[in-house]
DNA sequence: GATGAATGAGATTTCATTCAT
DNA sequence: CATGAATGAAATCTCATTCAT
């Protein structure tokens, strides 16, 4: 695996002082991002906040870009692993019960930094290749509700699964992130119950719930 | 409504040339970033593409913020208007009607500019006082519908309509601008049929539909 | 009398709406460069606060520093002119009487606009032809007090009257503009008379003054 | 004293490189201001004539207000400290010969850098909080005085020693700055021996000089 | 390696001056 | 003549990046 030149971290550092300060940089960086925007975002600023100096900075990343986009792929590592985790944990339950929880872990991982993942939404589209941290994120997402749902075809009422994952997936990453920004429907429960609501009278073929 | 000083506007430009500078500068801006994003979005490239000269354009914005500002709220009175004519034609229509059609019509809006759109909700969250560009254009979707909810409200099973109304706008807010970034979905009836659906069976009280 | 082009106004107005006009745009610099500096002074900020138009303001002048050489001129003149019209009435007068009389207009005469003398003193240093303000106007006051002293060359003491004059001059000069700058000296009849008495006392021959 | 932001500079340069740097602006700003002016003193020519970057310049100014705050200071200190040294000097000297000797020093701390001096004099009256280079100055030189004028109180006439260190520190002060800017009477034996005259008369309760 | 001073291209912004209306 | 929109050169200032120590 060759690193190529411009866009990736210089090597990914696995132990000891070089590790701590990798990680030190990056989430300096995340914390000005999320707190302050992307003009207050300087490599500088950056160094200082995370107990460094510019010139180790340019020591992990060869430019800024690179830094966003470890960034990103930081983040989406984190989030796509936390939902994977809970599918995983729920491939056999049924749909009434799988949903909602599915639901609350999805609402729960934007507690996190809703912050920092709006800015990184837009940023990484005219910097890393075009990609963005929706892309990468939801596109797993939506992998893995596929194969939830295919699991449960004849339970369903979508004809086409694919369409349906996409659809959901997008629809409860979305709320997830409004009710970040809305303090009366963050945590709340009436919010999740409705949200899970949404999701299970869209899938059931006879939804003669609550 | 006391301007702000620094934040907006100079000048209400009403006559011929002053509003056709005006335009041009906005649009320009609008093009650059939307096209090529933020980072590209310089006042002079700005100037120069829309014919003008920087000086022209500061004599109409005092500073790039306020320029960024006046884009995101001429993009939002664009859709709040679109939607809101929409909402007013099916007043009267029945939900298995009204909802398709809205639904419709709010991806479609989409359609228009979904980079511009897409730039524009980042960019001003940590610029122009916080409020983004989603901030305005959905609140003022919620109270539309919830308008329409609340005239509809024994026909319909939620009973929260606040949070019913938020939970729908932004779910086919998401959607349409999900579908605007990819292809296979952009100005498909099946997708909008799907989204109709998504929205009906959480409102109807027995859903005989499809 | 051909203007040369650059330096003089274009035209010195003596009549009616010009005339009007050019003062008001002397008297809109002449307020701005002595209540908020050189930096504020800019020829739209002139033009507006004489309530014209900046192309108005470039019918009288052809450029800025014609006009700040026109403000010193102008202000040039008014100080000579007082100062020549005390020293003339006084020319038959002893010393006793005229060195009083005349430290007390030179005092007076500065706390018309201080500041704008201040200002003007240096800014022309590197504008107008090299001139200064104080070159100017202490050049004129030097001639004036020097044909006075001439007239008693055998009352005083110094022997060189030239160079009496140029000090004399420039001490009460000086001793005025600071006189301006300290309230508890301003318009301070003691203080006066301590100017006074220190150019008795270099003049006369026999110092019982007092 | 807390430092104001915006006004001070950025960092104290305590070492080598950094210390030579933030002089040679200094040095720089100090040269083009009294050869070629304000207009001409851009912030970019400053770091051209140091030799460094204008990045550089402004690692240790924050702006060019500030540049200019510390060059009157820097200069200020200066003057101060060798008309003090002058004094401290002549504290027992007696009267007839301690004036001259005061006299002859400020003449000739101003034909160090006279252009200098007096562009530093206006300039800061609206940029720097409104100390100007001679409040500064003279305030030190008239404390000085009054102090040698205090310990002979019984030698002098005038009877209000704060008022007379007032005036003949400012008469002296501006009769250098004249005697600059005139050739014939810069470095002029006759014209120091001229204003010691004036002093001494002034002070003196028999003044049976000459 | 780590450091942070130095660099300078380039961004924002101002303002004297012109000129179509 | 008056107006003020338009111009664009030039000024101030920032910040990603390099490199001597």
């Amino acid at each position: 695996m060759v690193a190529q030149p411009g866009k990736t971290p210089r090597r990914a550092p696995r132990q000891g002082r070089s590790k701590a300060t990798f990680d030190a940089v990056l989430d300096a960086a995340a914390q000005i991002l999320s707190h302050e925007g992307y003009e207050q975002m300087t490599t500088n600023r950056i160094a200082v906040r995370a107990g460094t100096s510019v010139g180790s900075l340019y020591q992990y990343f060869p430019n800024k870009e690179s830094l966003v986009i470890a960034l990103r792929d930081r983040h989406a590592e984190k989030m796509i692993e936390a939902f994977e985790t809970i599918v995983a944990s729920l491939m056999e339950a049924p749909l009434a019960n799988a949903v909602p929880a599915i639901a609350q872990a999805m609402l729960a991982s934007h507690n996190i930094d809703p912050e920092l993942h709006a800015n990184l939404n837009i940023l990484v589209s005219h910097l890393g290749g075009g990609r963005r941290l929706v892309d990468k994120v939801e596109a797993r997402a939506v992998v893995v509700t596929r194969a939830y749902l295919e699991a449960r075809r004849d339970e369903i009422r979508p004809a086409n699964v694919e369409r349906a994952s996409f659809i959901l997936v997008h629809t409860v990453y979305a709320l997830a992130q409004q009710a970040a920004h809305h303090p009366q429907y963050r945590s709340n429960p009436a919010f999740v119950n409705d949200v899970a609501d949404l999701v299970l009278r869209f899938l059931t073929k006879d939804p003669a719930v609550t």
